[in-house]
Order: structure tokens, then sequence, then C-alpha cells
DNA sequence: TGCCAGGCCAAAT
DNA sequence: ATTTGGCATGGC
């Protein structure tokens, strides 16, 4: 049994919040402590306070997945400041957008569309326990490869209750197994590039590629405009826009940090149900 | 029962 | 260029 570890953390986490915040899907808790898999490394994390330890993984990593070196002090600084973004700020001060390895991200999200986050939650645990392979020190099952997934059929997906998202499932694993995506090279893109590469697979569409863009690619710019937000951004401002739109203007006012407002709106709305006044 | 969910896509205006 | 309808599944 590995020794336990503090690590170090300069500014404001809330390590639950981060993980059940609709950016990963397969975080358990037990107790006082959280399991999450960073691709195939298990992480067991507590926290008590400001202290962060590490009861099992690798300190590197965990630091690098829950994005410790991010600077929310200057995020809080640049904070819209109306009644309900301050609201939405205290409520998940410490919430930190994640590094996730971009193909269970990229899977995750095609799940997404149509669905609850519950459901996405179901539907990661169903697609780990029937294809994705045991990690040892955690409960919970690796994700898929691409690979895997790419040998199997429609109907072995749908069992997992994809629903028509399966297609979407299968094609994608298909492309990214036969070498489409070369994830490093990827990186390296200008934003405007990775989304339309990433747009070329199948259900992929301009929301789902922005959350795989925000989740697994650091672009913290980058705003996923999903009904909670669109609803948010309509009351906030009075009127109803089309989602490229509201992207632009979140971009405008709230720069590099634009997408980290828009995750802490997104999750205040949907754990709360209350959006603005309008 | 009916309605909606971190949308996407093809078809019709 | 923009809007509309269909889509599988599950929970309230």
């Amino acid at each position: 049994m590995p020794r336990v570890k503090r690590l170090e953390v300069s500014g404001p986490l809330n390590l639950a919040l981060t993980l059940t915040s609709g950016q990963v899907f397969h975080a358990v808790r037990e107790g006082a402590r959280w399991h999450v898999l960073v691709g195939r490394e298990p992480l067991e994390l507590e926290q008590r306070g400001s202290e962060l330890w590490l009861h099992r993984g690798r300190p590197r990593i965990a630091r690098h997945f829950l994005s410790l070196d991010h600077d929310l002090e200057k995020l809080y600084e640049a904070f819209p400041g109306d009644r309900y973004s301050r609201e939405a700020l205290a409520a998940c001060h410490g919430l930190r957008i994640v590094r996730q390895p971009p193909w269970e991200c990229l899977a995750t999200f095609l799940a997404s569309p149509l669905k609850k986050v519950e459901h996405i939650r179901q539907i990661s645990f169903s697609m780990r326990a029937r294809y994705g392979q045991p990690v040892a020190g955690s409960p919970v099952q690796a994700f898929p490869d691409p690979e895997r997934l790419a040998e199997l059929d429609e109907a072995s997906l749908r069992a997992c209750g994809l629903g028509f998202r399966a297609k979407n499932v299968l094609e994608a694993a298909r492309r990214v197994a036969s070498g489409a995506m070369d994830w490093e090279a990827l990186r390296r893109l200008p934003t405007s590039r990775l989304r339309e590469t990433l747009m070329e697979l199948p259900g992929v569409g301009r929301k789902v590629a922005n959350c795989v863009m925000l989740f697994a690619f650091e672009r913290l710019d980058v705003v996923p405009v999903d009904t909670w937000v669109a609803r948010i951004v309509e009351r906030l401002r009075g009127r109803a826009g089309r989602p490229l739109t509201l992207e632009r203007s979140a971009l405008r006012r709230f720069g590099r940090w634009a997408g980290y407002v828009q995750q802490y709106l997104f999750h205040h709305a949907r754990t709360t149900g209350k959006l603005p006044e309008p």
C-alpha cells in the first residue's frame, strides 16, 4: 500500500466540485475520498480544508489533471460582477477545469446530446464495465480504448444505453483507431483549426468540440453553449442569441477565462435550477 | 402521461 | 444563410 502524500495547493481548490461538475463522469466517492482515473492511472484523493492528500497515484499526474497550476485568483478578478454571476462564483469557489485524456473526453461527450449529466455518468460506467479494463486499486474500470470499441458492433454499444449516439461513438472509435487523430499534433493547432478537425468526426458539432477543447486541450477561452448557458445568457442580457453569438461575446468580455466563467455559471444553474432574474 | 435532457444532422425555407 | 423535425433513453 503506497504512502499518502500531500499535494501543494497554492490557490483555491474544491475537489468535489471539480469532479462532479460535468467534466468527468466517472469519479466515485468513498467516504471522504475520491477515486478518479486519468486514462489508466488511478488517483485516490482527499481534501481536508485547504489540504489535498493523495492516497494513491502519482503526484505529477494528479497536479496536472486537477490543473493546480491555474491561477484562479486571476480568474476571480476577471469574473463578471452581476448578482447571479457572483452567486455562481461563491457557490463554485475552487472549481477547476481539468486536463482530461482526449479520447475518453471525446467519447463521453459523444454520449452527451439530449442526455442529463447523471445519464452520461451511467453510460460512462456501463461502457467501462462492459468493455474497459480493470485498474489495480480503483473501483472503476478504465474507459475502453478506441481500438476496443472499434471491433464492436452498434448493438453492443447500444447495450450501454447510448441510443442513437451508438453509431457516432462506433464510427468515431473506428476513425481514431485507424489513426485519424494524432492527439499530440492536434495540441499544437490553433483553436479554430482544432475545432474544425474535431468536427470532422460524426456526432461532433460545435458544442461537443468546444467541450473537448475546454476539458482535454486546455483551451480555457472556449465556451460550450448548451441549453443551460443559453438560458442564463438570455436572462442576463434580456434577449436570446444564437450560440455562436453568445460564444463570441463571452470571449470578448472574459478573454482567456471565458470557458471558466461558462463552467461556473453552468454548474450553478444545473445544480440549483436557478436562473438570473429576467 | 408528458416533458426534457451539456445537440447533431439533413431537409426545408 | 437560417430554421425545423427527428432522433433513443431514462427519470421526475
